[in-house]
DNA sequence: AAATATACTTAACACTGTTAATAAAACTAA
DNA sequence: TTAGTTTTATTAACAGTGTTAAGTATATTT
């Protein structure tokens, strides 16, 4: 059946205009100006068209999470090939910094909005757990569990651990994300200043 | 002139009852449920008596943040009392997680919401600062000092360590209050799970 | 009591997300 | 090719949003 198959593609086709056209506005004019209106503007459809391809606003949030956590993942590809766990989570924690400032308005969605998770809550079935979420945070333990085997980190509990890990990358980008360094210090400063935090973190918490 | 003095009274009394109202509906409804008329209905005026009151909706979210760090100030006011600074650290960071466990939408106002920083944003003259956030930020890097005079923690950049203390609590409070936790552990280990990370930043930070 | 200043409301503009009903297009079967 | 069916898209509408301009009461002052 190459017409079921080629009309699959053209409703994909559209799908992606619509995100990219939501991404394109959330970027250049902010979040609460991403309106299905304009969407339906720029992709030159009516505005009842859109719901067509999504049950609604934030589904649409929520898919553009997920293209979020995948560019992530792209940027992550090259990081099992270092072989020192310290050094790959210092290299994981660079990552996350320069992605979440690079990328904000993913980032945003991914960490921040409410929206992508009110869109997995309404889900049923196998896809209501945070999937995209999960998985990253797998991979920071992972990487923690051998830094603690090979003696890199002294042993503690890794839930803690991956917590405190986490929440201090994830601390300092939503501050600035959301403009709470703008008033405290020149914005050119921000970026060295979290690779310096950074890297006193990993250095403290390094077994000596 | 005792008629000008009652009359600014009256003044604050209404914009006292707009803060209410709007506090309550964000509690009960949430951020995007705060609209201009319900805050009007609920205080018994037409929606645009509301702005004689405050030039627009941001400014009313910017006086509910200011009112949120008082709360926060008022939580810590005993803080000086604990000698040892180390032990007064602690808890300060047991403090912020509480308060913004406790005050989420206080606390959304203070360090995640975009509306508080636009009023600010659009002020002019001496106000246009954030005064809030700096002074409680000054409050935690003088006691970061006081350690590393003391000699509990081992010197480095006061700036870089403050911005990880800071960044590792706000990081936790915030990926709670916006349901990043919520698919990844039971709602009742957030807390404790939180307090153990804070036990082991302070145990890493402080010098052996 | 008249004039002025303050407080408040009504009406309107230009938007918003979303649904129901309807029209147009594309595909299927005779 | 034509008739019927399914898919795709649109128009119209509902119930809301922030905000401004103009008009109306209510107080205060002269």
């Amino acid at each position: 059946m190459g017409i079921a198959e080629r009309k699959e593609k053209q409703k994909l086709e559209i799908r992606k205009l619509i995100l990219e056209a939501s991404m394109k506005l959330f970027v250049e004019e902010g979040f609460e100006n991403v309106s299905i209106r304009k969407i339906a503007d720029l992709i030159e459809y009516s505005p009842t068209t859109v719901y067509l391809y999504f049950k609604d606003k934030d589904e649409i949030f929520y898919e553009l999470h997920n293209i979020g956590f995948l560019l992530f993942q792209e940027m992550n590809k090259d990081l099992p090939a270092i072989e020192d766990p310290l050094a790959r989570l210092h290299k994981m924690g660079g990552n996350y910094i320069h992605f979440g400032l690079a990328n904000q308005e993913y980032y945003d969605l991914m960490f921040i909005q409410r929206a992508p998770m009110e869109a997995l809550t309404q889900m049923k079935g196998p896809d209501c757990g945070w999937a995209a979420g999960d998985s990253a945070f797998e991979n920071l333990k992972a990487t923690l569990e051998e830094c603690m085997e090979k003696g890199s980190i002294s042993r503690t509990s890794l839930d803690v651990l991956a917590m405190t890990v986490w929440g201090m990358v994830h601390g300092w980008v939503s501050l600035a994300i959301r403009g709470r360094f703008e008033k405290m210090m020149p914005k050119e400063q921000i970026l060295p200043m979290m690779l310096l935090s950074l890297d006193f973190m990993i250095d403290t918490i390094a077994a000596k």
